[in-house]
DNA sequence: CTGTTAGCGCATTCAT
DNA sequence: ATGAATGCGCTAACAG
C-alpha cells in the first residue's frame, strides 16, 4: 500500500540513518558507504519513495525543468521539434513545462510570470519568426532574471545575444534555386508568403543570390498560407505569366501549386519544375513526389535542447549561432539531373 | 532592477504588513481590508513579485499543474489536441508538464516517478490506442496515488473507471460507409491498419454494421502506415480485386490510395469513391479533395482538459464517457449526393 | 562517512 | 482584520 506518501524521514527511519544520508544516497551516491547506500536504496524501493519536487526545488533552487514556448502546436515543424526536445530532455533528466502562446501578445507578461514563478532552469523558444518586441521580451528574461534561453529554428537578424539553432536558410534557398538553374529553367519564381517571416526572408535572399549569379530575372510571388486563397492566386498567374520553375517556401504551398498546375493541364516536371521546403509528409503524399530542401527539424529540436543544457551548466558553447546541415531531396517534381 | 528575487517577506516589509496578510491579499482577497489589500497589491506590482511556485506547492500541496502524456507529438491529431488543452488550461490557470512517451514501455515507471514527484494535480492521457498494461498503469496512478486522470481520444473497451472524451468512432464509421452505400457502391473496402488500434477497430465495427445492413460483403484490407509500403499494397489490389468504394481509417491512407488509383488511370470519384477520417490538412491538399469524417480534434483536447478541471475540483461529472459530435465533410473524392 | 541544524518561500492555524 | 508561529520535504553547510 505504497501510497506515495513516504517522505525522506520515513526512509531515514526505516533505514536507520539520518535524512541527510538518504539525501546523499540519492544525489551524491559516492559520498556514502556502499553498504549503507544499498540499504537506503532498498528501503526507497520498498516504500516506493519519490522525492517531492517542490521541496527539492525549494531547497536547491533548481527545478530541472525547462520551459518550452511555442506558437500553435499544430504546425508540423513545431511538433516534430518537440519530439527532439523531449528525447534529449529525458536524457538529461529535465522536465518540460509547455507554454503555447496566444496570437495576441497581451498574455506574454502573464506567461513570463508563470515562468518566473515556476523557477525553470532554462527556456526554449520555438518559432518561425520573432518580432523585435518578442526578442526584447526574451532578452529581458535572460538578463533580468538570468534564465538561460536558446532559440530553436528562430532567426533574428544577425544578433547573437541569444544562442540559436537552425539551418542556413539563405544557403538552402540558394542551393535549391541553383538546382532549377542547372535544369535550364529560365523563368524561376519563388512563391513566398505575404506575411514576412524572417526565415522566408532568408530563403528569398538565397533565391535572389542564385538568380543574380545566373543572370536571370528574379520574380517573387507572395501568397497567403491559406489553401483556398492560393488556388485563385495561382490560377491568375497561369493566365498572365510565363513560368517554368517554382521554388516554394513551404511544402504545402508547393503542393497547392502543383495541384493548380495539373488541373490547368500543365505537366510537372516537364513544363514546370517545382520544389518545396522542409520535407514534410506532404512531399511524399503529393504526385509527383515533391523535390525539396530537407530540414532536419527533429535535430534542430534535439540540438537546441542539448545546447540549453550546456548553457544551464555554465559550459562554454563554441558558437552562439549553430547551423545544422540541410539536404536536398530530389523527387519527381523536378527533372532528373 | 526587479530581479525577480523579491519574496513575500520583501512585499510584507515594504507594505508594512505581515507576510500572512500578503498571502491573504493574493489568495483570499475578501479576507483583507480593501485599503490594505490595495496597498499590498501595489507593492507587489512595484517589486515585480512573483510567488515562488515551489514554496507555494510545498505549503499548499497543490501544484496547479497537470501532466499531459502523449506518444509522438508529430502526429497531427495529437498536436492539435494540445492546442485545445493548452487554451483551456490557461483559462483555469493550470500549467502543463509535457511527457512524450517512448515506444518502449520500460520508461513508464520512470515517467510515473516524475509525475508523482512533480505533484501534479491531474493528468491527461492522449493516444489512439492503449494496451491493457498501459490501462492498468493509469488505473494504478489514479487509485494508488489519487491523481485524477482523463483520457483524450483514447478508447478502452467499455470500461469507465477513467473518464474519457472522444467521438463515437463506431457511429462515424457506420455513417461514412452508409454514404458510400447511398451512392450505390457495391464493392466497398475498408482500408485499415495492420496494427490493431482500438479506434480503428471501432471504425471497422461501424463499417461492418453498415455493410451488413446493406447486404453487402465486407472487405477489410490492412496496410501499414508507411506510404511506400501502401503503394505496393494498393497496386496489387488493383490487379486482382474489384473495388468501387474505399473508406480509409486515416486521411493520409486515403490520399495514398487516391494517388495509386490515379496513376493506374482509375477515375476518382467516378470509378472509385474514396473517403478518409479526420479532416486533416491532407484532405484539402489532395486532388480531388477528400471527403471525410470530420473529427473535432481541438475540441476533444479542450473538453478533456475541462473535464479534468472538474474532476480535480471534485465536481460531479455527468458521464464518464463523453462523445463529441462529429461531422462528415463532402468533397470531390465522392459523388455529389 | 554520517548526523545535526538551519533555512528555502509560502499557506495556514491560532491568537489577538 | 491582522500578526506570530509552525510546518510542508528537502538540500546544504557544518560538525563530528
Amino acid at each position: 500500500m505504497t501510497k506515495g506518501k513516504a517522505t525522506i524521514y520515513d526512509v531515514a527511519g526505516a533505514a536507520h540513518v539520518s535524512l541527510a544520508t538518504v539525501s546523499r544516497a540519492i544525489n551524491n551516491p559516492e559520498k556514502v558507504k556502499p553498504e549503507t547506500r544499498e540499504r537506503v536504496l532498498r528501503v526507497i524501493e520498498e516504500l516506493g519513495y519519490k522525492p517531492n519536487a517542490f521541496a527539492k526545488g525549494l531547497a536547491s533552487r533548481k527545478s530541472t525543468t525547462v520551459a518550452v514556448l511555442v506558437p500553435d502546436m499544430s504546425r508540423a515543424s513545431i511538433a516534430e521539434m518537440m519530439n527532439g526536445i523531449a528525447d534529449i530532455a529525458r536524457v538529461y533528466k529535465y522536465s518540460i513545462l509547455l507554454y503555447i502562446l496566444d496570437n495576441d501578445e497581451s498574455n506574454e507578461e502573464e506567461v513570463l510570470k508563470e515562468i518566473i514563478a515556476a523557477q525553470v532552469d532554462g527556456m526554449l523558444y520555438l518559432n518561425d519568426e520573432i518580432t523585435d518586441k518578442q526578442y526584447e521580451f526574451l532578452l529581458k528574461i535572460k538578463n533580468e532574471y538570468q534564465i538561460p534561453i536558446v532559440l530553436s529554428n528562430t532567426i533574428y537578424h544577425e544578433r547573437e545575444d541569444i544562442p540559436s539553432v537552425s539551418i542556413d536558410y539563405e544557403q538552402a534557398g540558394y542551393e535549391i534555386t541553383k538546382k532549377m538553374v542547372a535544369e535550364g529553367r529560365q523563368n524561376i519564381y519563388m512563391v513566398s508568403t505575404v506575411r514576412k517571416y524572417m526565415v522566408n526572408d532568408l530563403k528569398e535572399k538565397g533565391y535572389l543570390r542564385a538568380m543574380k549569379e545566373a543572370n536571370l530575372a528574379p520574380q517573387i510571388m507572395r501568397t497567403s498560407g491559406r489553401i483556398s486563397v492560393n488556388t485563385e492566386h495561382f490560377n491568375e498567374y497561369f493566365e498572365s505569366h510565363k513560368v517554368d520553375g517554382v521554388v516554394a517556401v513551404r511544402d504545402s504551398i508547393a503542393v497547392s501549386f502543383i495541384n493548380v498546375a495539373r488541373s490547368n493541364h500543365v505537366k510537372i516536371p516537364e513544363d514546370i519544375s517545382v520544389c518545396g521546403f522542409q520535407n514534410t509528409k506532404y512531399s511524399r503524399l503529393a504526385r509527383p513526389n515533391l523535390t525539396c530542401v530537407d530540414v532536419p527539424i527533429y535535430d534542430i529540436g534535439a540540438v537546441s535542447m542539448r545546447v540549453l543544457t550546456k548553457v544551464m551548466n555554465q559550459e562554454e558553447i563554441e558558437e552562439r549561432t549553430i547551423m545544422l546541415e540541410h539536404g536536398i531531396v530530389s523527387r519527381g517534381s523536378t527533372l532528373k539531373s
